[in-house]
DNA sequence: CGAAACAGCGTAGGACATACACTGAAAGTG
DNA sequence: CACTTTCAGTGTATGTCCTACGCTGTTTCG
């Protein structure tokens, strides 16, 4: 498509655009094969289990089949990172920018939840695959009609980023140890504290136990760790749309200044 | 100390009431010299690096003498991430609220990025480790004078938490990734965005790219990937300190209604 | 002095990523 | 059609990892 002309190897990868001669056997794998079959492997069970063996052995090849079309197993990781993220949707959103960029925020969070493995895979650089650049775009876009400039919108949306992304991790975290050992929540978790925590030491801490926050609100409402996570995750989702609310209110001030000023 | 009563096997180990008779041949090795040593090799290297075999050689032993301290490779992991955490300063912080939640954040901030490693160790369950509850704690503390209620300031604290984290895990990512490869950054960036980006697809992201933010400011200041990073974070450090003015000034507005209403 | 309890060690099994040399198929060239 | 080049997929081997299991030798209690 567009000339490959200089572009860093990886980036080429992710947008397709790897040569390939035409001489010699034809390749009976593609790239797109190759990462839909890890993405469904991690889905189904987590991204450990998606190893080279396991993946080539789900599409019926060898392990080292791989190779061909994937330089190392960091490379496939980059590509699963940007294969996670489906298309963001098309129509502009209504609404001013900041419920739109509410929106955004719920949609990313849960598209991350239904690839739990993707706050897994180490990001080595900035955003380059077409879905990444994508959904940036689209954060960017609630942001056009304001009186910010284009780079402080970008700041307002890497501020929201890690953000949704720390909330993310946290919540699948919790999640995934809840499934693990329901015990050390809730209840349990509860009375633990209560014996360790020396007032003394803890006073602040052991005046929230005291009031019994940590009691019964335990951890996030999880359907059972399964593959298909769109169960309730009310009690964090609370916290995260108070958090969200905050850091999108001190948006809001900073755009008021910037278009009085 | 306390007694070990019904505490879950994780908690009791982070607080160091692993029973443990008195028969028998005395122990060379204790939980807090494995950990030490763990702590000791990922600062150093990785993560990657700590490894059962690594970590005995580490301390003259053979691989399978760590067992008898830790029952497996993620309770060590456990043990490592509450290390990691340094005893938070004591005396109590100066300021109102808002400037010590500040400088708690970018205590805690800093903190992980003198264990970079510490992101990658995925987060089980809620905090138990002491050292956690004493950096909660010191966050809590901050907000005992407001008008909130325990359980609002909790949530005020939980919703800051993600933010550090997500900045620390970013940064550091990013920071790795320009270590590895600084060509994908700067200037090479920008030019495969321009290239790549269709002003009609991504509009908005194009208009950014147009404006030339992504030319100059390219990663976070890095002194090269070393072990000890106290380097300048500049970059990153004030699109946190952005986020975090916002997220704050939203709470503001928050305690102001509380204390109003 | 037994006997029980306990720390550390050696081995072995199963998993992993991947380097390297190989086989055989497709496409171009004469 | 024959021959060569180029490339896809395979098999083997190396070095790493975690950890289950059984053993040896030491310490302390009855």
């Amino acid at each position: 498509m567009t000339a490959e002309g200089e572009l860093p190897e990886d980036v080429a990868l992710l947008w397709g655009l790897r040569s390939g001669g035409r001489r010699g056997r034809k390749p009976a794998l593609t790239v797109e094969d190759i990462t839909r079959a890890a993405v469904r492997l991690a889905d189904a069970e987590s991204l450990a289990a998606v190893s080279m063996a396991r993946v080539a052995s789900e599409l019926g090849n060898s392990t080292m089949a791989l190779y061909r079309h994937v330089r190392s197993k960091d490379e496939l990781l980059l590509l699963m990172s940007d294969a996670a993220l489906e298309e963001p949707p098309t129509e502009s959103a209504p609404g001013e920018w900041r419920e739109q960029l509410i929106r955004w925020a719920h949609d990313v969070l849960t598209m991350i939840r239904r690839h739990p493995w993707y706050r897994d895979i180490p990001i080595s650089g900035p955003p380059a695959g077409p879905r990444n650049l994508a959904w940036l775009d689209r954060a960017l876009a609630a942001l056009a009609e304001t009186a910010l400039a284009e780079e402080e919108k970008l700041a307002v949306v890497m501020g929201l980023l890690p953000l949704v992304h720390g909330q993310a991790r946290l919540s699948l975290d919790l999640s995934a140890g809840y499934a693990a050992d329901p015990e050390s929540f809730g209840e349990g978790y509860a009375r633990s504290l209560a014996r360790l925590v020396d007032p003394l030491r803890f006073p602040a801490l052991s005046r929230v136990i005291a009031a019994g926050v940590f009691g019964s609100g335990g951890p996030p409402g999880v359907d059972g760790g399964g593959t298909d996570r769109t169960g309730p995750f009310d009690e964090l989702d609370a916290e995260f749309q108070f958090a969200l609310t905050c850091y999108l209110e001190g948006v809001a001030g900073f755009i008021a200044r910037r278009a009085a000023g």
